[in-house]
DNA sequence: TACTCTCAATACGCCTGCGTATGGAATACT
DNA sequence: AGTATTCCATACGCAGGCGTATTGAGAGTA
């Protein structure tokens, strides 16, 4: 979209910045596959030309693509909940905001796809680690330990990412977006994916309704037993 | 490695199976891009005439494959698992055993990152289902209702998936297999996934060690609030 | 206007994989 | 043995992508 130049005529020259956001719209509805030089040119409106001009070859075009991803990744999808001050609810939107939305995952998907190529393995690598990264700081600011946080984090990125390959690949198991199972599994979501502070708080510990019992909510007191 | 011939100038002709499995292993260790006519055909010692007298072309090869793949995964992972009476220890088992081993899962792995193409993303549709299925059912044998049993199995195989990838894009990540902190992760993943009983019993279910709030232990109570 | 520098078009050769056509060797059949 | 059938080798044409070399058009500059 953004790839295809102003008017499909437009005389202005491109670019190598415009080379890479090109490939990086071809990586997004197309995978790295996507990324050929030939096709690229045509789908800018130019040839080969003008590619081997701004690039020594193919895969500077990606490195480049690379780079700039990782820069507008930093942060996402995690951005703009470093102004959530209660630890807890930045959590649960975290989880919220992350299992809801789709906009950044094609890309990663793509790539993440793609990752026997060790230089887009080098990129998913970092920038996935630093999510994981983001949610142990996250857990630790609810008063988790270290260990304990990046147990949390593991689970809860493992839940993200394999969140993002079933609505891929299975999207019938997923509950259609504004649909009341939809709202349930989010909030269901939030309660498996955070650890239980009631215990800080023993008189809400207590079973109220015990004939709640296997409805489904997750692991109740399991913290009591070890 | 079982798709090169027994011994290298073996004179037995090559059936379409071998051929299928060929394309198989290629697969595990190259991804659907080594399923490609000529190099299969040098790496089974023929040449292409053998293959298109078996096959009428590629697609037909990969479709054999993938089908001869389903058969194999049918019931696998989560095989040899039926006989285990528990459910509850039907579901730990299962979800220990399928986050620790990695046996199937390349083969999975490249499939899926291959579901751009519509026959394979069939086949990776109807066997990841029929898995979501089969978790369904575990969960409904604990004592869960289906609208939860749903939730409960859609979040573990999310876990699963994911776990995969972060164990090949972020090994790092993940802790060794013999280290403390792998079992104690197992262990984790076994609180986190596993919905609680003790509100059964509600003698239990009184928080004996209320210091120990905010251990890491899964989402304790949860259930005792909604 | 002449000159230079930037960007792009054209044309070419290379490689790799797909699919076809045809002939030949090995095996089975009678 | 002779024939037919099964399986494979060889040779070919085609397509698409990569990278190079060369030419050319436009814009800026003196």
């Amino acid at each position: 979209m953004s790839a295809t130049r102003d008017t499909i005529n437009d005389k202005t020259r491109l670019s190598a910045d415009a080379w890479a956001q090109a490939a990086l719209d071809a990586i997004a509805d197309q995978g790295i596959a996507g990324v050929a030089v030939e096709p690229l040119a045509r789908r800018l409106g130019v040839t080969k030309g003008s590619f081997y001009w701004h690039f020594s070859n193919r895969e500077a075009l990606l490195k480049r693509a690379l780079e700039r991803w990782e820069e507008q990744e930093t942060g996402v999808p995690f951005q703009s909940l470093e102004n959530e001050t209660d630890p807890r609810r930045r959590l649960q939107r975290v989880i919220r905001e992350v299992n809801t939305s789709l906009r950044t995952s094609r890309i990663y998907q793509a790539l993440s796809a793609a990752a026997d190529d060790p230089l887009i393995a080098a990129f998913v690598t970092r920038v996935s680690t630093r999510r994981i990264e983001t949610l142990r700081h996250y857990y630790q600011a609810v008063g988790l330990s270290p260990e304990h946080a990046s147990r949390w984090a593991r689970l809860t990125y493992s839940v993200f990412l394999g969140t993002l390959q079933i609505r891929r690949d299975m999207p019938a198991e997923w509950p259609h977006t504004d649909s009341t199972e939809f709202s349930q599994y989010i909030a269901f979501l939030e309660r498996a994916l955070l650890p239980d502070d009631d215990a800080m708080n023993p008189d809400l510990a207590a079973p109220a309704h015990p004939g709640a019992a296997l409805t489904g909510t997750p692991a109740a007191n399991a913290a009591t037993k070890s």
